[in-house]
DNA sequence: TTGTACGCGTTATCAA
DNA sequence: TTGATAACGCGTACAA
């Protein structure tokens, strides 16, 4: 079943054939409709080996997605992949556990199929990734990673979303905080937000001690374990900042099962991946991250350097602000 | 950068090259290290288009997505992709949103990248998906499907997990119930688990009113706010049923927030998806289901199917049935 | 407007 | 063990 099959049964040259499907007006209508015809009859489906061996394209996106179990990457992905779509790219997605997340085997994987760009979710992707992508040049942009780190990226403000969480908290009278937050050791991002953190607490004169910092998964049953582990530790600690609505849901769990009232023995706040914050009992203030934007500014940034246009949507910083929800205040004395 | 690259830099034929990357064997060790050592020096990679023509294999399985951004198949997706890469297999996502779903160009768009065997997530794939594998045969498998459609389906018994837990709420000497779920009108599954429930409460003469039960996409959000319309309908039940944990959660949230004791107002139970329904204040008493043992098996079926093995690990109904956490008792009289 | 023929980069067959 | 050569299926100059 290939071209020259439709051809000889739509009584034309395999060329013929090839025109009519792809470039439809290039071929007289009748010629057009028998061939299309004879396709639909024998169910032709295009190799597209062949087609990107010939064209040395193959419309194609790869994606490198690390944790991708994760909670926010699938609807920066869907947004991402949408985009694409849009202007006839397919997203092709490596989304490997955990223990291979920095095998240049992925990559690699992804350049020998063919892909035309490549998006990199998430931070700290190996130097080899970006040694491999120097030797095989094509528009490439980074996800959700360190604005400062190789080639454009879409991301977000960690210091000003910092900024706007802690001086809500420091406004109501907090001045001990807790931190529950996503595992430093393999991340760039979340090393920037603690960084951030650390210097917004230290400016406006509170404190966040280093026991009262727990890394773990970005998940509900994470958050609600670290919150246990918190209050164990019985802190002097007013409020706690989560590193996304899953933490905190998690958290404010442990609370009501500690029978901590919220907020007014211990506060809740944090940055919210994914829209529900607002609807936990109490509501929780959080800082709203715009991850379908991202996603979505990323795909245009790709097709723009595809269509050889100067990328029109660059690859800025989307600063994340909107806090809403409620945070009680700190308790007197 | 080619094969004829390589092979001038290394002062061998192409065809050495070939050998001397996939088949170390079939060359002789100080060949093999010069080619090596060039194809390292031009950061050669392979072109998969040609090699996916003269082999007329791609090693890739294509894998079609739709609610991509939902709660539970990005496990899934994980762990069926963990065990196609420990075969040698890469996983090639199609994670269209919703309004293209049941485009038959998805479909053939990754026919025509070639892939291998092809997985199909979810339920209520348009016909014409299974006319087009049927005319393009290879191995496919559907995951989280009604076990009863087009070829095997790794899934898990919504009856027997429906019995348990409704059993489960008739022993606690509940009677009236409602339900959160999925979107009934595009969702086989959804439409069976809805059957059983029906079946199930029936059989035990309890009853579950028309307007007690909400469709819903299975997120927090629309957890809570389903739980809200209930509550506002100001029925008669003293258990809520969900369709997956985040379902209940929002669904908690909504009660907590309306003043309403869980569980001696209201019981929540329903079906685990992300294991957190445990953590929840108060635990729920949940059904769990092996998302990612399903991921796995599936994966483990395509690799035999395309090994030309038996398949060993058929795609047979896995019965998710622990049932734990707590409900509450019904309120007598 | 359509047919012909070549090239894309790799694997596989066959001879050396 | 290695080199030469013929596919693989499609796009596309170029010729008709």
């Amino acid at each position: 079943m290939s071209l020259a099959d439709v051809a000889s049964l739509a009584g034309v040259s395999p060329g013929t054939v090839s025109r009519a499907l792809s470039r439809p007006d290039m071929v007289q209508p009748d010629t057009r409709q028998r061939v299309r015809e004879a396709a639909e009859r024998l169910g032709y489906v295009a190799n597209g080996a062949a087609r990107a061996l010939a064209m040395r394209r193959t419309a194609t996106v790869g994606a490198l997605i690390p944790r991708f179990g994760g909670s926010s990457f699938p609807s920066m992905v869907q947004a991402l992949e949408s985009t694409l779509a849009e202007h006839g790219y397919t997203l092709l997605l490596s989304a490997p556990d955990h223990a291979r997340a920095r095998d240049p085997a992925l990559l690699r994987t992804l350049l020998e199929r063919g892909v035309d760009a490549v998006a990199l979710l998430g931070s700290d992707h190996p130097p080899a990734f970006h040694a491999m992508l120097a030797a095989h040049p094509r528009p490439c942009v980074r996800l959700w990673g360190a604005p400062d780190g190789p080639g454009p990226c879409v991301t977000f403000d960690e210091g000003a979303a910092i900024d706007a969480i802690v001086d809500h908290l420091a406004a109501l009278g907090h001045r001990r905080l807790a931190f529950i937050g996503g595992r430093v050791a393999d991340n760039e991002r979340a090393r920037w937000r603690r960084h951030g953190l650390l210097q917004a607490v230290a400016r406006r004169g509170m404190t966040l001690a280093d026991d009262a910092m727990i890394e773990c998964d970005y998940g509900f049953r994470e958050g609600h374990v670290a919150m246990q582990a918190l209050l164990a530790r019985r802190l002097p600690v007013t409020a706690t900042l989560c590193g996304n609505d899953y933490l905190a849901a998690g958290a404010l769990s442990a609370l009501h099962a500690a029978g901590w009232e919220v907020p007014r023995r211990m506060s809740l706040a944090g940055f919210n991946d994914n829209d529900f914050a607002p609807f936990l009992q109490p509501p929780l203030t959080t800082v709203r991250v715009p991850i379908a934007e991202m996603g979505e500014r990323a795909g245009l940034y790709l097709v723009d350097a595809l269509a050889g246009r100067a990328p029109a949507a660059p690859a800025l910083l989307a600063a994340g602000l909107v806090a809403r929800g409620s945070t009680g205040e700190a308790p007197r004395g």
